[in-house]
DNA sequence: CCTGACTAGTTGACGCGTCACCCAGTATCT
DNA sequence: AGATACTGGGTGACGCGTCAACTAGTCAGG
């Protein structure tokens, strides 16, 4: 009814549209950054950057799918593009026939070794060094409960 | 502040982690709503307010792709599928001949007033009643902050 | 009037992401 | 062993978004 009216207020409303603007808008900004200096995408770039972090630059593909939060297909997808550039390579899985490893080639690293600096730069350049810890502090906070709210509605829709 | 050092504080990794996470779920659960109550998708949503706050639904595609901001290639590409479904429809421009209107079908307008009140409430329910005033406060000005640096970084990229 | 610059809008190709479906290998139960 | 279910992974189609190139109409200067 009126009492939890169904719209925004003026505060909610200016800061929701800003909000969405900088969603699309920070993506676009890093991903124009990261090709200007590489030849790696933003999801690239989220791809290697998991496999350097794991002994040997090999992982299973589904352990991979989990640690980014991507779905199988979406990986799949990926990684045969990524494939084809020669970042990453497949290998098959001695002990269990239907697997299979994702393992990084040196291109792949040397790819990532080389963007990686840069990017922090643009990240750090766009965000943190305008934003001090307090605000930083209130900007987590808020992440946080909208994580928390997504959390729930995702287990209530199972 | 320290333009220096190469890397992200404790502080600013996991407020990252979390945001990026946050910036791709959230518009997915918004979109899955959507999808569920309508047969809209967000992109449809965002043209048909603008048509709907427009006197008449009969915009120039234009002012609509700048009303958006939105490239002309995207919206073009956009209305084409939505003319398919009959959400809106294009009109020629008397007056120029190269122009064209881009008008809200009767089932367009329809659409969203369907699909309004529960996405409205989606976004309240995700984000503004767990975020306080002064929460959403602090929110709105890093939100400011960062969108005035890309908008720095736009024009010295021009 | 004609030519050249500019503008409005479209198109095609390609990367990204989801959904629905498929396939093959593995595990289990009898 | 054979039927069945489950699991790891891939595919195809389609919507979304960008970039580069194109078409057609307009306009300004000669």
């Amino acid at each position: 009814m009126e009492t939890d009216s169904p719209w925004l207020t003026e505060q909610q409303q200016r800061v929701w549209r800003n909000w969405l603007r900088m969603n699309t808008e920070l993506p676009a900004a890093l991903h124009r950054q990261l090709q200007a200096d590489s030849e790696l995408s933003l999801p690239d770039y989220d791809v290697l950057v998991q496999l350097t972090d794991t002994a040997e630059g090999r992982v299973r593909v589904l352990d991979l799918a989990r640690a980014l939060r991507w779905e199988r297909s979406r990986l799949s997808h990926h990684l045969k593009r990524m494939e084809g550039r020669g970042l990453v390579r497949r290998e098959e899985v001695p002990a269990d026939g239907r697997g299979s490893y994702v393992v990084l080639t040196s291109e792949g690293r040397a790819a990532i070794e080389k963007a990686a600096p840069a990017h922090v730069r643009t990240v750090r350049s766009l965000i943190f060094d305008s934003v001090g810890a307090d605000e930083l502090a209130a900007l987590g906070a808020v992440v946080d409960k909208v994580l928390a709210r997504l959390e729930e509605e995702e287990r209530s829709r199972r």
